[in-house]
RNA sequence: GCUCGCUUAGCUCAGUGGUAGAGUCCCUGCUCGACAUGCAGGUUGUCACUGGUUCGAACCCAGUAGCGAGCACCA
């Protein structure tokens, strides 16, 4: 074995060999419970990136540990369209290298060029995926666009359809300008930010006046473009000022259209003037106003947000009207909102119609995919009435059916779910499931499978034209169908059967509306159990936190701090490193600075850790829920875990080779177990019960932790020095006891790691197989380690702790001291106890390897010793003599501070038991303790202080 | 404005109502027959603040402050 962990030279063939011999399928065995996790589906044209790292961890820990106990076990990979994303990285391209537009192109041709990049990019994240170890089952790698998921993303449609769960309908759309699409609310990102408040004045028409006796009122926004728009002012019915005015009309500039003041409830006679403008087709609010009141509405805006030449005009209603004039005043036309809201600025100034301008703090909603400003827009769209669905997906998570890990995400689940808004699924996209809907002349809509179904079905000869829907869904709407879809609904298959509903969901919490609660209401729609209950799509839904930088900022391209999986695993050198951030970027002005920070942040470049390390770093962090800080240093600490645990590996296999192991094919399998074999097996015990727990209760960070102190502490720092003296000096049958222990006991550690590290364990369990002679292919597919009792030795453990105790007591004097460790040492003892001194019989070998003592005298009480520096154990009183090694000074200060502690403990434990109303109040239990403590501190107290006076004695 | 989360060693994070923990960093000494990605030893904390409950609070409750997130409002 290499004397230094090397991952790269392990880990791509073992994966490799891994998925080659088909280990990552479910065995098949029906009779056996079955376990299954659905992947969230990547983007197809995406990569890998640290959030995909840590979830892809815990999903792979947690399938390699059912697996591992036998469960038929289906880990379902695959990936999603991504709508807007796809399409927009193929525009940007096709228009980079041959100047064309999609429109120039063409809608079919240009879906082939995404159908060719996707062949071209969607292996990416596969790869990188291998890259991690994910025992995914590649074979039955699922697209969102795949005809058997297509075909349950149509038939879906129809059903809600039919059941009136989906409708069509003019209403006010989140309108993405630059991508000249409809986005649902979710995907409307809220910013804060300073603007302005304009107050104009709207001059009343047939000399109606206000209460001062003015030809206007004053309304206020913060828009001032709409109001080429306006078709109404809003007033509040009981407000004393406006009262008299509601009914009259306002002459509004520039178009001088006639618009009526209206009572409603919206105006608050507290905020702004108490008048508001009312634009019916852009603000969301005016909506409604404008549907209460019936006002038409006045579309002026293009559809990239420009004014257009003539307005569309809307009766209430949404049908096409003439109640108004479509004419817009030339000076407006082709504008964009931000020209046209100064032009209007200017002009209402110049008419001297501006009143005020006030600095104003408000939200601007942006679009998350294209970072521009969203207009509210009036247009067709699709629907899915949600209100319905959600009742039975909140009773789910009321009832336990479905549980969230960690719990408190059920609140943000329920408060969204109780006050849940229909899902504009409709988008004005080429790439995605296209609505299977289609028109005839008449504007008339028919909803079906296919055009010949849909003829069929309502007796349309080829005389009547349709044409169909040109909008695509929603990509969440079919990644809402995942859980089935992807085992073949609509077909019943065995699949589904066996393994739906899933296990676990392991997500991210920025998905939760995007994706969990969606897939839960679908499937519950469309899954029913043989006794007709709606089905879950999963029992446990693993929230996991975001992964941040070390300053806790989000990663992001356009700040330079996104740091890449894979160069963690292989490393990256600095210039490198510094290309990668900052090549191909949105804002190349930030180039220079993100250079400079990663310079500063990654000097030296990042070094190769290996797959085993990052995942363990992953997994150790993953407490519940919370985002997490990304470190480098503890990246760096786990991957010295590694080398650690490999090279206690490499010394119980060269212990071992060719030598006698105690295994079946010995000839001879007499063995004589130390007490630190039968401790360290005691101690296993214990590890695989706090092990276990941790991952069923998926504290993964917990289980890591069991882990690393095991292993690095119990099994290197104390086991394998205790197995020196028996290997090197033992009888035969003693070390084939050690030998034995040392395989096993190794040999379960590598089983249980497994999960969690798995290129490394597989590696070593492959070596270590050739001792044992026994186990199957893989360590994949080895029984996952459970508890056994009988190795439980509970006196040996007692032994043992004890034994640890005296060595640490002796290594404190040699390190406080400054006694080399080279100088052998005779060790004096008085007032052992009967164990005391059978220990210090049995283990003569232990303590002279490892506390280097050359031998051990056992003084009686009265007895007189010479001067000596001091430890306790209990009331054990360990006595090396000073002579040529020890300063009594330096001796004095050490026993002085050791005092100074325990006498503060002491009078805090006395404190306590003085008190009368903890005696009185207290557990008996703790009492005790406290008494025992108590006792123990005043007699190392005295002993100590004996100490320090025989030395000042001197 | 409402809701939720967080605040523990220089840094990144665990933590059970009964004397504060890990990794990393720092200091001292070590080429001890697996490992210098190591070994032995050491230092490091008003557990954000203020009250309350309790014999006992980092932990439970209330409030305050700071940070973060989600939602709402925004004429």
């Amino acid at each position: 074995m290499e004397k230094t962990y090397n991952p790269s030279a392990i880990e791509q063939k073992n994966y490799q060999n891994w998925e080659k011999k088909g280990y990552f399928k479910p065995h098949g065995d029906t009779s056996k419970e079955s376990f299954c996790i659905m992947i969230p589906p990547p983007n197809v044209t995406g990569s890998l990136h640290m959030g995909h790292a840590f979830q892809d961890t815990i999903m792979d820990t947690i399938i390699r540990y059912q697996r591992m106990q036998g469960k038929n076990t289906l880990w379902q990979h695959g990936t999603d369209h991504a709508g807007i994303a796809t399409q927009m990285v193929v525009e940007r391209k096709l228009f980079a290298e041959t100047g064309q537009t999609r429109q120039e192109l063409g809608r079919e041709t240009f879906i082939n060029k995404i159908w060719e990049w996707k062949e071209e990019s969607g292996g990416t994240i596969c790869k990188q995926m291998r890259r991690l170890g994910t025992s995914v089952d590649w074979d039955r790698e699922r697209f969102t666009m795949d005809d058997g998921l297509s075909k349950a993303v149509k038939k879906v449609f129809v059903d809600l359809y039919n059941d009136d769960l989906i409708y069509r309908g003019k209403r006010l759309v989140n309108w993405d300008p630059k991508l000249h699409t409809a986005i649902s609310d979710l995907e409307v990102e809220s910013k804060d930010e300073q603007g302005f408040m304009w107050y104009f004045r709207y001059p009343l028409a047939d000399n109606a006046t206000t209460l001062e006796g003015k030809n206007y009122i004053v309304v206020a926004t913060t828009r001032p473009e709409t109001m080429l728009g306006d078709t109404g002012v809003a007033v509040n019915a009981e407000d004393p000022r406006y009262k008299h005015l509601i009914g009259k009309n306002i002459v509004l500039p520039f178009t001088q259209r006639l618009i009526p003041i209206i009572a409603d409830e919206h105006a608050d006679m507290e905020k702004g003037t108490g008048c508001v403008k009312i634009t019916p087709a852009h603000d969301f609010n005016d909506y409604e106003v404008g549907k209460r009141n019936k006002l038409p509405m006045l579309n002026i805006l293009t559809f990239d947000a420009r004014i257009a030449k003539e307005a569309t005009v809307f009766d209430s209603n949404g049908e096409v009207s003439d109640v108004y004039s479509a004419a817009l005043p030339i000076q407006f036309q082709g504008l964009t909102r931000e020209d046209a809201r100064k032009l209007v600025v200017s002009e209402l100034d110049a008419l001297g119609l501006l009143e005020d301008i006030k600095a104003h703090a408000l939200t601007i909603p942006y679009g998350d995919r294209s970072a521009v400003i969203i207009e509210p827009m009036l247009t067709d769209q699709w629907y899915v009435r949600v209100a319905p669905l959600a009742e039975t997906a909140t009773q789910a998570v009321e009832n336990g059916d479905i549980k969230f890990v960690p719990q408190q995400y059920e609140n943000l689940y329920k408060s969204w779910m109780t006050d849940i808004k229909d899902w504009c699924i409709s988008r004005q996209l080429w790439w995605g499931h296209r609505i299977p809907a289609w028109y005839d002349e008449n504007g008339k809509v028919y909803v079906g499978h296919n055009e010949e179904q849909i003829r069929k079905d309502n007796q349309l000869d080829t005389t009547v034209k349709l044409t169909q829907d040109e909008d695509v869904l929603d990509t969440w709407f079919s990644s809402g169908l995942w859980t089935f879809s992807t085992l073949g609904w609509p077909e019943k298959t065995l699949d589904l059967k066996t393994f739906h509903s899933t296990d676990v969901l392991v997500t991210g919490f920025d998905i939760i509306f995007f994706w969990v609660a969606r897939m839960i209401m679908m499937t519950m729609h469309f899954m029913k159990d043989e006794n007709g209950k709606p089905q879950v799509p999963f029992k446990t839904i693993y929230m996991t936190g975001l992964i941040r930088d070390e300053n806790g900022d989000k990663m992001s391209k356009s700040k330079g701090n996104v740091l890449d999986p894979l160069d963690m695993i292989d490393g990256i050198d600095l210039e490198s490193l510094v290309t990668k951030r900052c090549g191909n970027m949105m804002q190349p002005q930030l180039a220079k600075k993100i250079e400079k920070q990663t310079r500063k942040a990654f000097a030296g470049g990042i070094e190769a850790h290996g797959t085993d390390a990052l995942r363990f770093t992953l997994a150790a962090m993953a407490s519940t829920g919370r985002d997490i800080n990304w470190d480098m240093n503890r990246l760096e600490g786990y991957r010295n875990f590694c080398n650690k645990f490999w090279n206690a590996s490499r010394y119980v296999i060269m212990s071992c080779t060719d030598m006698p192991c105690a295994f079946n094919h010995d000839a001879d399998n007499k063995q004589q177990l130390s007490l630190a074999d039968r401790w360290i097996q005691g101690q296993l015990q214990t590890t695989i019960k706090e092990y276990r727990h941790a991952l069923d209760t998926f504290r993964f960070d917990i289980a890591a932790n069991i882990l690393y102190e095991f292993i690095w502490h119990q099994f290197c720092g104390w086991y394998l020095e205790l197995t020196k003296p028996v290997l090197f000096k033992g009888n035969e049958a003693e070390q084939r006891g050690t030998r034995h222990t040392l395989i096993s006991v190794l040999e379960t550690l590598l089983r249980l790691a497994h999960p969690i590290m798995p290129f490394m364990t597989e590696e070593i369990w492959q070596r270590l197989k050739e001792l044992t002679g026994q186990g199957g292919d893989t360590i994949m597919l080895e029984a996952f380690p459970e508890v056994n009792a009988n190795l439980v030795d509970k006196q040996a453990v007692e032994d043992l702790e004890w034994l640890k105790k005296v060595i640490v007591a002796i290594r404190n004097i040699r390190g406080e001291m400054d006694i080399s460790p080279k100088i052998p040492l005779n060790l004096l003892v008085k007032n052992a106890n009967k164990d005391d001194a059978r220990r210090f019989t049995e283990n003569a070998d232990f303590l002279s390897a490892l506390a280097k003592l050359e031998s051990v005298t056992m003084l009686k009480n009265d007895e007189k010793n010479p001067i000596c520096a001091t430890a306790l154990v209990g009331n054990l009183e360990l006595l090396i003599p000073m002579a040529g090694l020890i300063d009594s000074k330096a001796e004095l200060t050490r026993l002085n501070k050791k005092l100074e502690k325990t006498s503060k403990d002491l009078a805090k434990i006395s404190g306590k038991l003085n008190n009368a109303r903890f005696v009185s109040n207290a557990p008996q239990a703790v009492i005790d303790k406290e008494r025992g403590k108590l006792a123990e501190l005043q007699s190392t107290c005295e002993k100590l202080e004996q100490q320090i006076n025989t030395i000042k004695a001197l």
